[in-house]
DNA sequence: ACAATATACTTGGACTTCCAAGGGTTTGGA
DNA sequence: TCCAAACCCTTGGAAGTCCAAGTATATTGT
């Protein structure tokens, strides 16, 4: 999966290209952005080879621990979709396989016969637990961030996400 | 494509269970690479809109720059996927596409018969000209990240990149 | 009451990513 | 020399993302 490393980093000579062809005030926000894309590709690559073995990926994963966390144990798939911040049809497909192997349930709304409610089940929840542990070993616990990077990070990002819309 | 947005921060949420579910060491990171991901993918969409009215994706924008930057013009393969730190399999399939609008080519390496050349066309330089012209004005210039949040993102996620061996 | 509008979810299509496996080409050791 | 190992790229398959469009159900306004 890993390369050897590269002698120096891509990101900052683009950002230098970028420089020095006369865009040095967007070279800033281009090597951010296109760090975090970079990031985010590794994390999901490593959340996903951890989650293999339980035959979750980290967007099902993500499904199992926001029912785990609802006071009901039930989510209508709009409520879901929304706090994930995904489009319903993602929400759609994750919830198939997630439906298919077991490990969660579609249920009718009492009254509202659009809704779908999304219901964890017994054995959903044991997957659920196993996951977030070697998650929480294996990814969370490892994250190659200092402490103080991983809040720095977290705060910087949170502003960016409430300027874009995502929360008030 | 945005809904409105949440009364309050999903991932600061997930942050609090972690802590009262007695995973407090592992929330910090847990809380950062689930925003790196949310915002790569806030990212990537509002590229792929700007990119879209030029017949392009990110991922095949930031082929075309590559070869762009590149003295020589051409560039092998496995260098640019090598550069671009996407599986060579990633690089085949948007080379594929860019071929086919005619914006790159395929060249014959003139020593080695297992390596393909990759050559912008004369269209693809306008059409890179042009989409890295809107990239910047209308998503770099407005990255919603403040000056000094852009640099120490870099700089945090530059620590992360190099600790999980993508260059030296 | 009923037509128009809005909401909830699914389907189909385009695109990306990765992995596993295969075909050719080159290199290097016996 | 020549066969095995390494390397470069492509194909096929599984998954994820989004958007656009369609179906079904609720809500709203006249």
């Amino acid at each position: 999966m890993l390369n050897s490393p590269l002698p120096r980093d891509p990101i900052a000579d683009a950002r230098e290209q970028w420089v020095s062809h006369g865009w040095a005030s967007e070279a800033d926000a281009m090597a951010a952005i296109t760090a975090v894309m970079r990031t985010a590709s590794i994390y999901l690559q490593r959340a996903d080879a951890i989650l293999k073995p339980h035959g979750l990926t980290f967007a099902r994963f993500e499904v199992l621990a926001l029912l785990g966390f609802s006071k009901r144990g039930s989510l209508p798939m709009s409520r879901a979709s929304e706090l994930l911040q995904v489009h319903a049809t993602s929400l759609t497909n994750s919830v198939d396989r997630l439906e298919a192997t077991g490990l969660v349930q579609r249920i009718a709304h009492p009254t509202d016969g659009r809704t779908r409610l999304l219901e964890l089940n017994p054995q959903g929840l044991e997957v659920l637990n196993a996951a977030r542990e070697d998650l929480n070993k294996m990814l969370f616990a490892q994250s190659n961030l200092a402490p103080k990077d991983a809040t720095e990070l977290f705060e910087i990002l949170s502003r960016f996400r409430r300027a874009s819309g995502d929360f008030l």
